[in-house]
DNA sequence: CCGAAACAGCACTAATCTACTGCCGATTCG
DNA sequence: CGAATCGGCAGTAGATTAGTGCTGTTTCGG
């Protein structure tokens, strides 16, 4: 339905947030950890799929984990190096559009009975590419901009 | 999971292929009707969906019906003024990327909770904006010819 | 040393959506 | 009148999504 999940959702609300906590902390120094708790505090959030979310945030890398009493998570990098792409990425798996998805030769999960004659898997495999780069250009510094004009989100790609 | 149905891709075969019919046309003459059973033949997909695909395309306006026993679908409009955001809304309804998709006042279905204080609702709906102006940029023609180079499909918008 | 807070991993359930099928009525050609 | 075709409705099985619970491991603080 081309709807992205409840999951990404929760996951980009505390992406956002936390990008926030970093602007506002001073330049250099590391911002601090928030919990997933925290988080679930702030936004009326499902606490444990937020943790969820959060949890594959940081096996995709973008977020820093800290265990233990005064734990938490914290961005990896800088919000403006982070991209929506790599985000959806994380969360959900890069973007497949059709079934049919990437498995050009290595189709042998008996997928796309349609392959061989099928006349749209070339023009939908350019415009997936399409949308990737949509998301590719999108920094997660742009996503936190609240004060951004509505074009200002597609700056890096025009 | 940002993927669209089969149906959508069953609309899409559909569609590219009434399009190479047209192109085939001599200008000026309109082209035969072409029957669900007829592209069902062609390609190995579901006669069902596909007549299901059909019939939401038509009552979108896409495509024109003839019915009785030489009766099939047409190309209401020449293919390159079809545009894929068209496509996609009469098959599966407008994009809506997040489940708080486009209720801004009209959230009396108890949606979601999160609205009030949404950190990502503005963005998110840019994105969308973003995602449905690249699907308008692409029109049924050039996703029906395969002979454009990769970079062709977005020829409209750069 | 111990307990509380927090991340990490696993399995499970209920609801929703998707894919697909079948049937019957209406229309039109021959 | 019969066959082919669109048109509409309902129903089923499987996949996906959303959400919850429990247990283990790490770390801070007393």
């Amino acid at each position: 339905m081309l709807r992205l999940t409840k999951r990404t959702e929760y996951g980009l609300i505390a992406l956002v947030h936390m990008a926030e906590l970093a602007a506002e902390c001073p330049v250099g120094e590391e911002p601090e950890v928030i919990s997933a708790r925290a988080i679930g505090d702030l936004f009326p959030v499902p606490r444990r799929m937020l943790a969820e979310a959060l949890k594959h945030l940081q096996q995709g890398g973008l977020l820093e984990s800290t265990r233990g009493v005064r734990g938490g998570y914290r961005l990896s990098r800088p919000a403006d190096e982070i991209s929506l792409g790599e985000i959806v990425a994380a969360l959900e798996g890069a973007p497949t559009l059709t079934s049919c998805a990437g498995m050009g030769a290595a189709s042998s999960d008996g997928g796309c009975e349609v392959e061989p004659v099928c006349p749209i898997r070339s023009p939908l495999s350019r415009l997936r590419s399409g949308i990737w780069t949509l998301f590719e250009g999108v920094t997660l510094q742009a996503l936190a901009d609240r004060s951004s004009d509505p074009a200002g989100l597609f700056s890096a790609t025009g």
